[in-house]
RNA sequence: UCCGCGAUAGCUCAAUGGUAGAGCAUUCGGCUGUUAACCGAAGGGUUGUAAGUUCGAGUCUUACUCGCGGAGCCA
């Protein structure tokens, strides 16, 4: 069957079709009964007049609950006093389910009541503008990458052992072989994938068994992580600010509208193009100090430090070479000094924080060897990853991009569980 | 784990220690162009749980449960 979509009804202005969707919304006027069809792809304003259609006809415009299910017929035409521009004058409804006391209302609901509905809330009008936007993002991701020569390769979500050793791991049993953990990261196989192939990313969900309660965490996320061979930290940071002006500035081309919807005020995403600032860690502790915060040196920065400093720039900043003692045992050391490590992350402007973390990697088998005792990590499990040192290591480098972070900065939300269908949260894993 | 705030109708919220209220939703009625339409009416309550103070507790006290915001940690 071919299906008409509420996107390009501009298509059949003058023409009499079908249209299949929710009803959204409803008002009447004695005589004239208006119907807010909602497709997923936009939302159209049906009219019925009494005596163009059936009295049954006329009646059930007026009765059906919100989200039922229906069938209308009719004549295009442009309206502009009617959302989206067009108006369906109306010549018969079929009811395909009358849904009853649909819960969530026209007027507002507490987060509560809308995360328990939250497979009822994704209809909304904004929900569904930030599903296309994240989409959108999604898709532009796999384009940066897949028209440069990348690879995509899937690392395992059920690993043998913490690749940071440091955050907490959901656990899980398995088998004869003990206990499996649930990946936060995979970044490591894909620096297996880099030696293989020179070029991938892997991207999928990770997860953190953390006790953060805050709008900028969830417990399982989804991110991108982008490998490269023979690529220093500078490579990186010109990755990671070429790969961001991309995403940005194709949202704005093409969701212009779904950023209408969920008012966002785009004039700092339109800034998002390089050159995009670069500080090392010094220069973010001097700002912090210039700005009278006390922060101490060798700390890693907090939420509130990195919204201060992002707020000095009116586009994404790059810190780089953090102390090492901060940051995670793969990381390679500056040659210039030792105490510091080619880390690198970016602030995202307005608040939003941490976006992406990344850096050079170790190379070397006997620094990388030394970085795994200090962590007291087990060498064992790590022998393979080792091994990428011992057979043709290369200087190689990587950044990992977390996908709701980015969403929630772009459509402008206050909180991350917006920013996925499903959110899991320590308090919640429902529905 | 720590700090702060909250829980009253299906939903969002009112109510000086003294008869439990409104808007939305639902049902009924009205209106020939509505934009979260509007106007009129009706139904809808063990005030999170347990105990205490009081002549009297939604309101004060204590404990518990659940949730929200923030810190730490991180993307």
């Amino acid at each position: 069957m071919q299906q008409i979509h509420i996107s390009n009804l501009k298509d059949y202005v003058g023409q009499e079709i079908t249209l299949q969707g929710w009803l959204f919304n409803k008002r009447s006027s004695g005589k004239v009964r208006f119907v807010i069809l909602r497709d997923g792809t936009g939302y159209l304003q049906c009219v019925f007049f009494k005596g163009n259609v059936s009295e049954e006809i006329f009646d059930s415009a007026d009765k059906l609950g919100q989200e039922s299910s229906i069938e209308i017929t009719g004549k295009v035409k442009e309206e502009p006093r009617a959302i989206g521009g067009f108006e369906l004058d109306s010549t018969d409804l079929k009811i395909i389910q009358a849904s009853q006391e649909y819960p969530i209302t026209p007027k507002d609901h507490g987060i509560e009541f809308l995360l328990d509905n939250r497979h009822l809330w994704l209809r909304s009008k904004k929900q569904v503008a930030i599903m296309q936007v994240r989409h959108r993002i999604i898709k532009a991701i796999r384009d940066y990458f897949d028209e440069r020569d990348y690879t995509l390769m899937d690392p395992p979500i059920l690993t043998p052992n913490a690749v940071e050793g440091t955050s907490t791991l959901f656990e899980t049993p398995y088998f004869d072989l003990g206990t499996a953990y649930l990946t936060q990261s995979g970044q490591l196989y894909a620096e297996a994938g880099a030696m293989a192939l020179g070029k991938v990313y892997t991207f999928g969900p990770t997860f953190r068994a953390e006790k953060s309660k805050t709008r900028r965490h969830l417990t399982e996320f989804w991110m991108v992580e982008p490998e490269v061979a023979f690529a220093d930290l500078d490579d990186n940071m010109d990755i990671a600010e070429e790969f961001l002006e991309y995403i940005v500035q194709t949202v704005l081309e093409e969701k212009d509208e779904e950023l209408k919807i969920l008012e966002r005020d785009t004039s700092m995403l339109q800034n998002v193009k390089r050159p995009m600032p670069r500080i090392t860690y010094d220069e973010a502790v001097e700002l912090l100090h210039k700005n009278g915060v006390e922060f101490e040196w060798g700390k890693d920065l907090g939420g509130t430090d990195e919204t201060l400093v992002s707020n000095q720039f009116d586009k994404p900043v790059m810190v780089h070479r953090y102390p090492a003692e901060v940051k995670a045992f793969y990381m390679k050391r500056d040659p210039e000094n030792n105490n510091l490590a080619l880390a690198l992350d970016v602030l995202a402007p307005e608040g939003y924080g941490e976006i992406i973390g990344g850096s050079q990697r170790e190379d070397n088998l006997d620094e990388l060897l030394d970085r795994i005792k200090e962590h007291n990590l087990p060498q064992d499990t790590f022998e393979w990853y080792l091994d990428l040192r011992r057979y043709g290591t290369v200087p190689h480098s990587g950044f990992g991009l977390g996908l709701e972070r980015t969403v929630s900065w772009i459509c402008g939300l206050d909180h991350l569980r917006e920013a996925i269908p499903f959110p899991r949260m320590i308090y919640r894993n429902t529905p």
